[in-house]
DNA sequence: AAATCGTGGTG
DNA sequence: TCACCAAGATT
Protein backbone atom coordinates (compact mmCIF):
# COMPACT_ATOMS: atom_id res chain seq x y z
CA UNK A 1 0.00 0.00 0.00
CA UNK A 2 1.61 3.37 -0.82
CA UNK A 3 1.72 5.83 1.43
CA UNK A 4 1.39 9.34 0.66
CA UNK A 5 3.84 10.41 3.26
CA UNK A 6 5.30 14.65 2.49
CA UNK A 7 8.28 12.55 0.74
CA UNK A 8 6.51 10.42 -1.42
CA UNK A 9 4.15 13.52 -2.56
CA UNK A 10 7.39 15.45 -3.23
CA UNK A 11 8.23 12.89 -5.04
CA UNK A 12 5.48 12.59 -6.99
CA UNK A 13 5.27 16.35 -7.92
CA UNK A 14 9.07 16.36 -9.44
CA UNK A 15 8.06 13.15 -11.34
CA UNK A 16 5.24 14.58 -12.40
CA UNK A 17 5.84 17.77 -13.44
CA UNK A 18 9.50 16.51 -14.74
CA UNK A 19 7.25 14.59 -17.50
CA UNK A 20 5.29 17.55 -18.19
CA UNK A 21 7.68 20.06 -18.87
CA UNK A 22 9.61 17.35 -21.13
CA UNK A 23 5.97 15.72 -23.20
CA UNK A 24 3.28 18.20 -22.27
CA UNK A 25 1.61 19.03 -25.07
CA UNK A 26 2.00 22.08 -27.05
CA UNK A 27 -2.07 23.70 -27.55
CA UNK A 28 -2.83 26.84 -29.62
CA UNK A 29 -3.85 28.08 -25.61
CA UNK A 30 -0.71 27.39 -23.45
CA UNK A 31 0.99 29.70 -26.07
CA UNK A 32 0.86 32.08 -22.84
CA UNK A 33 -1.31 32.54 -19.62
CA UNK A 34 -3.56 35.40 -20.58
CA UNK A 35 -6.97 34.77 -18.40
CA UNK A 36 -9.13 35.34 -21.98
CA UNK A 37 -7.33 32.57 -23.32
CA UNK A 38 -7.42 30.28 -20.63
CA UNK A 39 -11.06 31.11 -19.89
CA UNK A 40 -12.30 30.66 -23.58
CA UNK A 41 -10.23 27.45 -24.04
CA UNK A 42 -11.46 25.84 -20.81
CA UNK A 43 -14.99 26.29 -22.13
CA UNK A 44 -14.69 24.82 -25.32
CA UNK A 45 -13.44 22.42 -23.41
CA UNK A 46 -16.12 20.91 -21.37
CA UNK A 47 -17.64 18.06 -22.46
CA UNK A 48 -15.34 18.25 -25.61
CA UNK A 49 -12.77 16.25 -26.73
CA UNK A 50 -8.97 18.59 -27.80
CA UNK A 51 -8.90 17.55 -31.06
CA UNK A 52 -12.87 19.05 -31.96
CA UNK A 53 -12.10 22.23 -30.39
CA UNK A 54 -8.81 23.27 -31.73
CA UNK A 55 -9.94 24.45 -34.76
CA UNK A 56 -12.64 26.69 -33.01
CA UNK A 57 -10.51 28.19 -30.87
CA UNK A 58 -7.90 29.41 -33.33
CA UNK A 59 -11.34 31.02 -35.22
CA UNK A 60 -12.89 32.36 -31.94
CA UNK A 61 -9.73 34.20 -31.35
CA UNK A 62 -9.65 35.22 -34.95
CA UNK A 63 -12.70 36.77 -34.58
CA UNK A 64 -13.04 37.77 -30.80
CA UNK A 65 -9.22 38.90 -30.21
CA UNK A 66 -9.98 40.33 -26.83
CA UNK A 67 -12.63 40.04 -23.74
CA UNK A 68 -14.05 43.47 -24.97
CA UNK A 69 -14.41 42.20 -28.71
CA UNK A 70 -16.82 39.54 -27.44
CA UNK A 71 -18.37 41.60 -25.12
CA UNK A 72 -19.40 44.09 -27.85
CA UNK A 73 -20.14 41.29 -30.29
CA UNK A 74 -23.73 40.73 -32.34
CA UNK A 75 -25.33 37.25 -30.97
CA UNK A 76 -25.51 35.97 -34.64
CA UNK A 77 -22.28 36.16 -35.14
CA UNK A 78 -20.97 35.01 -31.90
CA UNK A 79 -23.21 31.30 -32.34
CA UNK A 80 -21.83 31.09 -35.80
CA UNK A 81 -18.27 30.95 -34.34
CA UNK A 82 -19.80 28.37 -31.82
CA UNK A 83 -21.96 25.99 -35.12
CA UNK A 84 -21.38 22.92 -34.20
CA UNK A 85 -19.65 22.86 -30.97
CA UNK A 86 -23.07 22.12 -29.06
CA UNK A 87 -24.04 23.09 -25.36
CA UNK A 88 -25.02 26.31 -26.39
CA UNK A 89 -25.40 28.27 -22.97
CA UNK A 90 -21.81 28.00 -23.19
CA UNK A 91 -21.47 30.18 -25.70
CA UNK A 92 -23.93 32.60 -24.32
CA UNK A 93 -22.90 32.65 -20.45
CA UNK A 94 -19.37 33.34 -22.46
CA UNK A 95 -20.26 36.69 -23.90
CA UNK A 96 -22.83 37.09 -20.65
CA UNK A 97 -19.36 36.71 -18.41
CA UNK A 98 -17.48 39.33 -20.83
CA UNK A 99 -19.85 41.67 -20.53
CA UNK A 100 -19.70 41.63 -16.65
CA UNK A 101 -16.18 42.07 -17.24
CA UNK A 102 -16.16 44.98 -19.40
CA UNK A 103 -19.53 46.58 -17.91
CA UNK A 104 -18.84 45.94 -14.73
CA UNK A 105 -15.36 45.29 -13.21
CA UNK A 106 -13.58 47.91 -15.18
CA UNK A 107 -11.85 45.51 -17.75
CA UNK A 108 -10.33 43.70 -14.48
CA UNK A 109 -10.21 40.22 -13.96
CA UNK A 110 -11.51 38.20 -10.69
CA UNK A 111 -7.79 36.86 -9.64
CA UNK A 112 -9.29 33.81 -7.23
CA UNK A 113 -10.69 30.57 -7.94
CA UNK A 114 -13.61 31.63 -5.57
CA UNK A 115 -14.31 35.04 -7.40
CA UNK A 116 -14.21 33.75 -10.79
CA UNK A 117 -17.24 31.55 -9.77
CA UNK A 118 -19.11 34.66 -9.67
CA UNK A 119 -18.94 34.73 -13.97
CA UNK A 120 -21.55 33.28 -16.07
CA UNK A 121 -20.57 29.74 -16.84
CA UNK A 122 -17.70 29.68 -14.49
CA UNK A 123 -18.39 26.76 -12.01
CA UNK A 124 -16.10 25.09 -9.64
CA UNK A 125 -13.54 23.17 -12.25
CA UNK A 126 -12.88 26.19 -14.84
CA UNK A 127 -12.62 28.25 -11.60
CA UNK A 128 -9.32 26.21 -10.39
CA UNK A 129 -8.47 26.11 -13.60
CA UNK A 130 -7.87 29.99 -14.77
CA UNK A 131 -7.07 30.45 -11.33
CA UNK A 132 -4.41 28.24 -10.90
CA UNK A 133 -3.04 28.45 -14.68
CA UNK A 134 -3.78 32.49 -15.18
CA UNK A 135 -3.43 33.71 -11.79
CA UNK A 136 -1.19 30.80 -10.07
CA UNK A 137 -3.37 30.11 -7.29
CA UNK A 138 -2.71 27.00 -5.42
CA UNK A 139 -6.43 25.26 -6.27
CA UNK A 140 -6.84 21.76 -7.70
CA UNK A 141 -9.06 22.19 -10.67
CA UNK A 142 -11.19 19.38 -10.74
CA UNK A 143 -12.42 17.68 -14.26
CA UNK A 144 -12.91 14.38 -15.33
CA UNK A 145 -9.17 13.32 -15.81
CA UNK A 146 -8.57 14.40 -12.33
CA UNK A 147 -11.23 12.02 -10.96
CA UNK A 148 -9.88 9.48 -12.76
CA UNK A 149 -6.41 9.84 -12.43
CA UNK A 150 -7.03 10.15 -8.38
CA UNK A 151 -9.26 8.19 -8.28
CA UNK A 152 -6.67 5.52 -9.41
CA UNK A 153 -3.25 6.62 -7.83
CA UNK A 154 -5.50 6.32 -4.47
CA UNK A 155 -8.22 3.52 -5.15
CA UNK A 156 -10.95 6.17 -4.34
CA UNK A 157 -13.82 4.30 -4.75
CA UNK A 158 -16.41 7.10 -4.23
CA UNK A 159 -18.73 7.57 -6.77
CA UNK A 160 -17.47 10.53 -9.08
CA UNK A 161 -21.21 11.22 -10.04
CA UNK A 162 -22.40 12.07 -7.07
CA UNK A 163 -21.99 16.11 -6.29
CA UNK A 164 -21.09 15.03 -2.60
CA UNK A 165 -17.73 13.65 -3.99
CA UNK A 166 -16.17 16.66 -5.61
CA UNK A 167 -15.33 18.48 -2.43
CA UNK A 168 -13.29 15.12 -1.66
CA UNK A 169 -11.43 15.25 -4.62
CA UNK A 170 -10.45 18.55 -4.03
CA UNK A 171 -9.00 18.48 -0.88
CA UNK A 172 -7.25 15.52 -1.66
CA UNK A 173 -6.03 17.03 -4.72
CA UNK A 174 -5.46 20.21 -2.92
CA UNK A 175 -2.83 18.46 -0.69
CA UNK A 176 -0.97 16.30 -3.48
CA UNK A 177 -0.74 19.51 -5.61
CA UNK A 178 2.85 21.55 -6.41
CA UNK A 179 2.20 24.62 -4.48
CA UNK A 180 4.59 26.70 -6.25
CA UNK A 181 3.15 25.54 -9.99
CA UNK A 182 -0.43 25.26 -9.56
CA UNK A 183 -1.39 25.57 -13.84
CA UNK A 184 1.36 23.17 -14.50
CA UNK A 185 0.36 20.52 -12.08
CA UNK A 186 -3.40 20.61 -13.08
CA UNK A 187 -2.36 20.78 -16.59
CA UNK A 188 0.16 17.41 -16.26
CA UNK A 189 -2.86 15.94 -14.28
CA UNK A 190 -5.11 16.34 -17.59
CA UNK A 191 -2.40 15.61 -20.16
CA UNK A 192 -1.68 12.12 -17.90
CA UNK A 193 -5.24 11.41 -17.88
CA UNK A 194 -5.45 11.58 -21.80
CA UNK A 195 -2.48 9.67 -22.32
CA UNK A 196 -1.30 7.06 -19.81
CA UNK A 197 -4.16 7.20 -17.80
CA UNK A 198 -7.09 7.34 -20.41
CA UNK A 199 -10.14 6.00 -19.79
CA UNK A 200 -11.04 3.00 -22.39
CA UNK A 201 -6.93 2.30 -23.34
CA UNK A 202 -4.55 3.32 -20.41
CA UNK A 203 -1.43 2.46 -20.58
CA UNK A 204 -0.12 2.41 -16.82
CA UNK A 205 2.89 -0.09 -17.22
CA UNK A 206 4.36 2.81 -19.18
CA UNK A 207 3.05 5.56 -17.28
CA UNK A 208 5.48 8.29 -15.66
CA UNK A 209 4.28 7.61 -12.38
CA UNK A 210 3.49 4.17 -12.25
CA UNK A 211 5.22 3.53 -8.75
CA UNK A 212 2.36 6.11 -7.63
CA UNK A 213 -0.87 4.18 -9.01
CA UNK A 214 -2.28 1.88 -6.73
CA UNK A 215 -5.27 0.51 -8.64
CA UNK A 216 -2.63 -0.44 -11.67
CA UNK A 217 -0.13 -2.17 -8.77
CA UNK A 218 -3.47 -4.16 -7.89
CA UNK A 219 -4.50 -4.80 -11.11
CA UNK A 220 -7.54 -3.40 -10.94
CA UNK A 221 -7.62 -0.08 -12.38
CA UNK A 222 -10.14 -0.57 -14.64
CA UNK A 223 -12.80 -0.67 -11.68
CA UNK A 224 -11.73 2.83 -11.13
CA UNK A 225 -13.16 6.01 -11.09
CA UNK A 226 -15.97 4.76 -9.67
CA UNK A 227 -19.09 6.88 -11.63
CA UNK A 228 -23.14 5.57 -11.64
CA UNK A 229 -24.29 5.20 -15.15
CA UNK A 230 -26.58 7.74 -16.92
CA UNK A 231 -30.04 6.37 -18.36
CA UNK A 232 -30.23 6.09 -21.96
CA UNK A 233 -31.69 8.66 -24.56
CA UNK A 234 -35.79 8.52 -24.21
CA UNK A 235 -36.94 8.47 -28.29
CA UNK A 236 -39.25 10.88 -28.84
CA UNK A 237 -40.67 10.95 -32.77
CA UNK A 238 -41.72 14.15 -34.77
CA UNK A 239 -42.96 15.45 -37.84
CA UNK A 240 -41.10 17.38 -39.54
CA UNK A 241 -42.76 19.89 -42.15
CA UNK A 242 -40.64 21.15 -45.03
CA UNK A 243 -43.35 24.21 -46.02
CA UNK A 244 -41.45 25.44 -49.49
CA UNK A 245 -42.39 28.59 -51.37
CA UNK A 246 -40.10 29.73 -54.06
CA UNK A 247 -36.50 29.39 -52.27
CA UNK A 248 -38.16 30.06 -49.10
CA UNK A 249 -38.76 27.55 -46.33
CA UNK A 250 -41.16 28.32 -43.53
CA UNK A 251 -38.97 27.95 -40.64
CA UNK A 252 -39.58 27.32 -36.90
CA UNK A 253 -37.94 29.38 -34.28
CA UNK A 254 -36.97 27.20 -30.87
CA UNK A 255 -38.09 28.80 -27.27
CA UNK A 256 -35.72 30.72 -25.76
CA UNK A 257 -34.90 28.32 -23.08
CA UNK A 258 -34.28 24.42 -23.13
CA UNK A 259 -32.87 22.15 -26.10
CA UNK A 260 -31.64 24.10 -28.99
CA UNK A 261 -33.00 27.24 -27.49
CA UNK A 262 -33.39 30.10 -30.01
CA UNK A 263 -32.51 27.71 -33.18
CA UNK A 264 -34.38 27.64 -36.40
CA UNK A 265 -35.84 24.46 -37.39
CA UNK A 266 -38.22 23.12 -39.89
CA UNK A 267 -41.67 23.08 -38.21
CA UNK A 268 -41.74 19.91 -35.65
CA UNK A 269 -44.94 18.38 -34.43
CA UNK A 270 -44.72 16.08 -31.61
CA UNK A 271 -46.27 12.19 -33.25
CA UNK A 272 -47.35 11.77 -29.38
CA UNK A 273 -49.51 15.35 -29.74
CA UNK A 274 -50.59 14.10 -33.51
CA UNK A 275 -52.52 10.97 -31.75
CA UNK A 276 -53.45 12.81 -28.54
CA UNK A 277 -56.03 13.97 -31.06
CA UNK A 278 -57.82 10.70 -30.50
CA UNK A 279 -60.26 9.32 -28.70
CA UNK A 280 -58.30 6.32 -29.61
CA UNK A 281 -54.70 6.94 -30.41
CA UNK A 282 -53.90 3.04 -31.06
CA UNK A 283 -55.96 2.49 -33.90
CA UNK A 284 -54.87 5.60 -35.67
CA UNK A 285 -53.72 4.44 -39.79
CA UNK A 286 -50.94 5.92 -41.18
CA UNK A 287 -53.79 8.51 -42.98
CA UNK A 288 -55.70 9.39 -40.16
CA UNK A 289 -52.43 10.59 -38.75
CA UNK A 290 -51.79 13.01 -41.52
CA UNK A 291 -55.00 14.10 -41.22
CA UNK A 292 -54.97 14.55 -37.43
CA UNK A 293 -52.04 16.26 -37.90
CA UNK A 294 -53.07 18.96 -40.61
CA UNK A 295 -55.77 19.64 -37.83
CA UNK A 296 -53.53 20.35 -35.39
CA UNK A 297 -51.46 22.30 -37.60
CA UNK A 298 -54.58 24.33 -38.08
CA UNK A 299 -55.56 24.70 -34.11
CA UNK A 300 -52.26 25.44 -32.77
CA UNK A 301 -50.70 27.72 -35.54
CA UNK A 302 -53.72 28.87 -37.34
CA UNK A 303 -52.46 27.66 -40.50
CA UNK A 304 -54.24 25.89 -43.03
CA UNK A 305 -52.21 22.91 -44.21
CA UNK A 306 -52.01 19.87 -46.79
CA UNK A 307 -49.04 17.23 -46.14
CA UNK A 308 -47.75 14.53 -48.27
CA UNK A 309 -45.28 12.18 -46.78
CA UNK A 310 -41.87 12.24 -48.37
CA UNK A 311 -40.43 8.84 -47.85
CA UNK A 312 -36.91 7.69 -46.52
CA UNK A 313 -36.39 6.66 -43.21
CA UNK A 314 -36.94 9.15 -40.03
CA UNK A 315 -34.18 11.44 -39.64
CA UNK A 316 -32.27 9.64 -36.66
CA UNK A 317 -30.49 12.77 -33.95
CA UNK A 318 -29.30 11.59 -30.34
CA UNK A 319 -28.76 13.96 -27.70
CA UNK A 320 -27.23 13.36 -24.67
CA UNK A 321 -30.75 12.81 -23.01
CA UNK A 322 -33.12 12.22 -26.29
CA UNK A 323 -32.98 10.72 -29.59
CA UNK A 324 -35.49 12.58 -32.17
CA UNK A 325 -36.77 10.58 -35.13
CA UNK A 326 -37.70 12.94 -37.56
CA UNK A 327 -40.42 11.84 -40.40
CA UNK A 328 -40.66 14.44 -43.16
CA UNK A 329 -43.49 15.49 -44.56
CA UNK A 330 -44.01 17.89 -47.10
CA UNK A 331 -46.92 20.85 -46.38
CA UNK A 332 -47.95 23.09 -48.51
CA UNK A 333 -48.92 26.79 -47.24
CA UNK A 334 -50.14 29.32 -48.84
CA UNK A 335 -47.30 32.13 -48.96
CA UNK A 336 -49.85 35.09 -47.90
CA UNK A 337 -50.69 33.16 -44.90
CA UNK A 338 -51.12 34.69 -41.31
CA UNK A 339 -48.03 33.62 -39.37
CA UNK A 340 -49.31 35.40 -36.15
CA UNK A 341 -49.91 32.90 -34.74
CA UNK A 342 -47.07 30.86 -35.86
CA UNK A 343 -43.40 31.12 -34.48
CA UNK A 344 -41.13 31.46 -37.49
CA UNK A 345 -41.26 33.01 -40.90
CA UNK A 346 -40.32 32.47 -44.26
CA UNK A 347 -35.93 31.67 -44.63
CA UNK A 348 -34.18 31.37 -47.70
CA UNK A 349 -31.56 28.38 -48.10
CA UNK A 350 -29.14 31.31 -48.45
CA UNK A 351 -30.03 33.24 -45.02
CA UNK A 352 -30.61 29.83 -43.37
CA UNK A 353 -26.88 29.11 -44.66
CA UNK A 354 -25.54 32.06 -43.25
CA UNK A 355 -26.76 31.74 -39.45
CA UNK A 356 -26.29 29.03 -37.08
CA UNK A 357 -27.66 26.25 -37.33
CA UNK A 358 -27.98 22.67 -34.74
CA UNK A 359 -26.66 19.96 -36.29
CA UNK A 360 -30.41 17.96 -36.69
CA UNK A 361 -31.27 21.07 -38.78
CA UNK A 362 -28.40 20.41 -40.85
CA UNK A 363 -29.50 16.25 -41.25
CA UNK A 364 -33.27 17.95 -41.96
CA UNK A 365 -31.61 20.58 -44.65
CA UNK A 366 -29.29 17.73 -46.29
CA UNK A 367 -31.89 15.54 -45.96
CA UNK A 368 -34.49 17.65 -48.26
CA UNK A 369 -32.13 19.14 -50.79
CA UNK A 370 -31.80 14.98 -51.72
CA UNK A 371 -34.87 14.78 -52.03
CA UNK A 372 -35.93 17.74 -53.99
C1' DA B 1 -29.87 15.56 -6.08
C1' DA B 2 -30.90 14.41 -10.26
C1' DA B 3 -32.02 16.33 -14.88
C1' DT B 4 -30.84 19.06 -18.41
C1' DC B 5 -27.96 20.61 -22.08
C1' DG B 6 -24.84 18.82 -28.11
C1' DT B 7 -21.72 16.68 -30.64
C1' DG B 8 -18.09 13.57 -32.16
C1' DG B 9 -14.97 9.78 -31.16
C1' DT B 10 -14.08 4.96 -29.85
C1' DG B 11 -13.94 0.05 -28.58
C1' DT C 1 -25.60 -0.61 -33.03
C1' DC C 2 -24.48 0.49 -28.61
C1' DA C 3 -22.40 2.19 -24.37
C1' DC C 4 -19.51 5.28 -22.79
C1' DC C 5 -16.51 9.01 -22.86
C1' DA C 6 -14.60 14.17 -23.62
C1' DA C 7 -10.74 20.11 -19.66
C1' DG C 8 -18.90 20.72 -16.62
C1' DA C 9 -22.41 24.26 -15.35
C1' DT C 10 -26.95 25.23 -14.10
C1' DT C 11 -31.22 24.51 -11.93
Amino acid sequence: MIEWSESTIRSFRKTLLDWYDAHGRHLPWRRDHDPYHVWVSEIMLQQTQVNTVIPYYEHFMAEFPTVTDLANAPEAKLMKAWEGLGYYSRARNLQKAAKQIVNERGGQWPQTAEGLQELAGIGPYTAGAIASIAFNEPVPAVDGNAFRVFARLLEIDLDIAKPQTRPVFERVIGRIMSPDRPGDFNQAVMDLGASYMSAKNPDSAHSPVKAFNQAYLDGVEMQYPVKSKKPKPVKVAYYGLVIRHDDQFLMQKRPSDGLLANFWTFPLIAEDDVLAMSETPELVTEEERLSLLEKLVQQEFGLTVRVIPMGGKPVKHTFTHRQWLITLLSAEVKPDADLSFFPGKWLSSDELTRMALPKVQEKLLTRVHQIQ
